[in-house]
DNA sequence: AGTTTATAAGACTAAATAAGTCCTATAACC
DNA sequence: GGTTATAGGACTTATTTAGTCTTATAAACT
């Protein structure tokens, strides 16, 4: 239950890798090998990173993605809207939705909005780096 | 991204429907009436919830179930468990999982773990109680 | 110039999970 | 014994997520 995305999963992974090598450059083809990711999928993913400028990237022979922002600027808000659009708890807080069928005498909009904003409250305030620190359990 | 099931969320929504009946009982097409909600559904819902001793049920004619539990001694955590099973932000947190293709290697377990955590800390922190004061936004 | 390495991006397919249905049984009450 | 209601298993459908395939573009090296 409450599985995030296996994108952004990737997204961490590959980040996390691309810090470790400063400011060389990683392809993606190194990345996937070395996590055992699916190339292509790993491609699209860093492809997103790129055009919202939290990796750049370098074409042709010695090129790939390095790190454009620091661990600690990325949250886990921008990576999850950037990978997986935005986060609803539930269907009915899509902007837009206007397929609930009680409409009116709704009980759960409220609390599912409640919920919604702590968890985006708390992807707000985790950035990659903070998951990185190998403390908390 | 990040859908709670939608057990979770009828399981909400009977929860509070019990609420404003007191110590009468409603029956499962009555709730499921209300918040135009699957019957055969939310019946299967009820009956975990009754499992775990929530909700109470009584049998035949003028029966249904009535709430077994404070809405405030209900955490979001033990619904969750209740009707969608634990919670594992990534699949690499089931237990037992042996799954991994990195293993000794791996740089997202740890990652994962703290994320984890974190919302299972909201989750249990989280009353339905405290869901539905309609204040926080 | 041509080959190689690498990113860019769209369209498509497959796999997994979640949602919902169907059916039969059991219990209490009138 | 008929009616109302819960109990619970097996099954089907729908939706979402994950992953593949294909073609194009850019830079570097020989």
């Amino acid at each position: 239950m409450l599985r995030v995305n296996k994108k952004i999963e990737y997204g961490i992974i590959a980040l996390l890798y691309l810090a470790t090598k400063e400011d060389k450059t990683a392809s993606v083809r190194e990345i996937a090998n070395s996590a055992k990711i699916p190339e292509t999928l790993l491609s699209k993913i860093m492809q997103a990173m790129k055009n919202v400028s939290m990796v750049s990237a370098v074409y042709g022979n010695q090129g790939g993605y390095k790190l454009a922002k620091d661990l600690a600027e990325i949250s886990l808000l921008d990576l999850t809207h950037t990978l997986a659009g935005p986060i609803e708890v539930a269907e009915c807080l899509q902007p837009g939705n206007d397929g609930c069928p009680v409409k009116l005498n709704c009980s759960i909009v409220k609390p599912m909005s409640v919920l919604n904003n702590k968890i985006i409250e708390l992807f707000q305030t985790t950035s990659v780096e903070a998951l990185r620190e190998r403390k908390a359990l």
